[in-house]
DNA sequence: CTGAAAGCGCTTACAG
DNA sequence: CTGAAAGCGCTTACAG
């Protein structure tokens, strides 16, 4: 049985009596029309079964209400949550959301925005691989095609963004560990493609960096904030205790945090910069069997599901993450609607959720 | 700055001297153009920055390129990832991905198909809020609309389907606990919207029910597996052990368990039936200080990525996840390509990770 | 292999 | 308030 033929707004016209125009006013819901033709019309539509085709019009109006997406990775809480922050915004607002996955992949980010803009989407939320301003991106803005970033953002991008304040809740983190006494703490992250030299040249250098500046990849602001607080408790940064993972992969973590708590001088505390690195983490704990917090302390960045009934419950950082996308989503609806001030940049708290996982070291 | 003026195939086919029909040959990629007229016209349009628009395309041609899917909620890690299955195989052929959430609401998964079918899409991944078949979505096949049901289905729409035996393998997961000499054995589970008579109506007969027929949904199904692990030792149900949660939520499926293991003879072990439910059951766990595996064995369906370093790790049930949603997807396409054969109804396997979670119950 | 014409299903000025 | 006509940006027969 082939699919039954479409019913057109010129077919409901015809059984109504009526032109096409004004059909479509009464259907499509724009211009006058008086209330016995919108009933007649209605009664017909109903009838037909009349199903408006959204392509038609948007081609007309040059506007699809749809916004796209690019996350990078959709099978990870993070995105899972901003997506349904964006999903009852746009829900909320008739829109539809196209999403695409860029793996933290430039070409698939690339063929992602194609998709999306030969979609016509109104708009475009995307967590761009790289934050130094992708041309793709740049041609994309000045375009004229609202864009907002999202958990991460070039700031010389001529578009808004949502992140989170990423230094300053590493800082509070790793303050709480050095209060309790804490000198020897390890810090897990993935820290992948520093263009600013050395390792050890941006630790010496990154309490001088200004937030937004040199920076903004989130495991790079988050070394800054463990940094910070190692400064302005003058205690000196052991790159030895710097876990850089070098890949978003919980194997690898697993793997740098393995080497770390092996190590002669084993650290007591344990800063691990995401969810992923938290997941590597734990399962170096459980093979290496250390008791939290007796021999070891933790602290993790983004509260998973389990980590508050884990015994003991795990201290974190809880991030607003529906609330990146719903904001997100917010402000390119705005901007879809024509709001053209100049771009945003919005930082979002995040929380220290204080858990027992967090004891002074073992003397 | 408004946004730069898009550039047509009439434009390019101008700029190139060409008719657009004969532009839009070599730009679609359709019809026969000699390679001197091609090179013509590609070079107009890569001058032009001509980018092509699927909506004009898609009103012509009928087809969009583009699958919706009908989430119950993509904040949550299962159907995150079939989502990310769904996009991996969209990727690779092309598709785009419309999502929408229907939080287990019928009327939202009205409004969402509606907004799909508005926006044409090619076909539709549904995880059906009724699972008797719901009016709407009878109308939409019927329609000729390409459907796919996951993660449960309704076996008289006439639609493919992808889900998991989730009979079979709560059957597994009991009977280990069975083997295992545990005697109580408790069950915490949605088990909402019961149609056939009282739970313990249900119960009695569940055994005689034939796998696919009289009741479809997940958390039912897994209360089956548990009867007939029950019935296979000789073991008899006791009724007071089903904690009905009664809806999809983890502080509730808490409360259903902390009464299980507070009532004077507690079960030894515990069978949670799904994700949701393993939350609540761990966060009523560690409230009331119970040891695992000690005073209380535990099996989870669904494994979470934390259970399996979780000390001790957990005996879980592991779905193909990612299968489901790249099998719905590869079907779907086959239909979207013209495959009229017969409704199929894959039904994947899933396999019991035996891990520390479970002892022989204290004598 | 190429072009002129028609048309996909709507909306938008423009008359009336 | 309503209708005839044109047009959104493509693709599709149909001639040539």
């Amino acid at each position: 049985m082939p699919a039954s033929p479409r019913i057109t707004i010129t077919q409901v016209a015809a059984e109504a009596g009526v032109s096409t125009a004004t059909a479509g006013r009464v259907l499509g819901n724009y211009g006058y029309t008086s209330d016995d033709v919108a009933a007649k019309v209605q009664a017909a539509a109903r009838k037909l079964g009349y199903k408006p085709n959204s392509l038609a019009r948007s081609l007309v109006t040059g506007k699809s209400h749809t916004i796209g997406v690019v996350a990078a990775d959709i099978d990870n809480a993070f995105y899972a949550r901003v997506l349904r922050g964006i999903g009852d915004v746009a829900r909320a607002r008739g829109f539809g959301v196209i999403l695409t996955n860029s793996d933290e992949d430039l070409e698939r980010e690339k063929d992602a925005v194609q998709l999306l803009l030969e979609k016509r989407v109104d708009g475009l939320i995307v967590a761009p691989c790289d934050v130094r301003g992708s041309a793709h991106l740049r041609s994309l803005i000045a375009g004229g095609c609202p864009t907002v970033q999202i958990d991460r953002a070039s700031y010389d991008l001529a578009a808004d963004s949502v992140t989170v304040d990423n230094r300053g809740s590493a800082r509070e983190a790793v303050t709480h560990l050095l209060k309790a006494g804490h000198r020897r703490i390890a810090i897990i992250a993935e820290l992948e493609e520093l263009h600013n030299g050395s390792l050890e040249e941006f630790v010496r250098q990154a309490a001088h960096f200004s937030t937004n500046g040199e920076t903004l990849y989130p495991s790079w602001q988050r070394l800054q904030g463990y940094v910070d607080a190692h400064r302005d408790f003058g205690v000196p940064v052991d790159p030895g205790l710097i876990g850089r993972v070098g890949s978003y992969s919980s194997d690898a973590a697993c793997q740098a945090a393995t080497v770390l708590l092996q190590s002669p001088d084993r650290p007591t505390a344990l800063f691990a910069a995401d969810g992923t690195m938290s997941i590597g983490m734990m399962q170096a704990i459980a093979d290496l069997d250390l008791q939290i917090p007796e021999q070891l302390s933790i602290i993790c960045f983004d509260d998973l599901d389990w980590m508050k009934f884990t015994r003991p419950a795990i201290t974190t950082i809880h991030q607003p993450v529906h609330r990146i996308g719903s904001m997100a989503a917010e402000l390119l609806l705005a901007r879809i609607a024509g709001d053209t001030s100049v771009p945003k940049h919005n930082v979002l708290e995040a929380r220290l959720q204080v858990r027992d996982s967090v004891a002074p070291p073992r003397s």
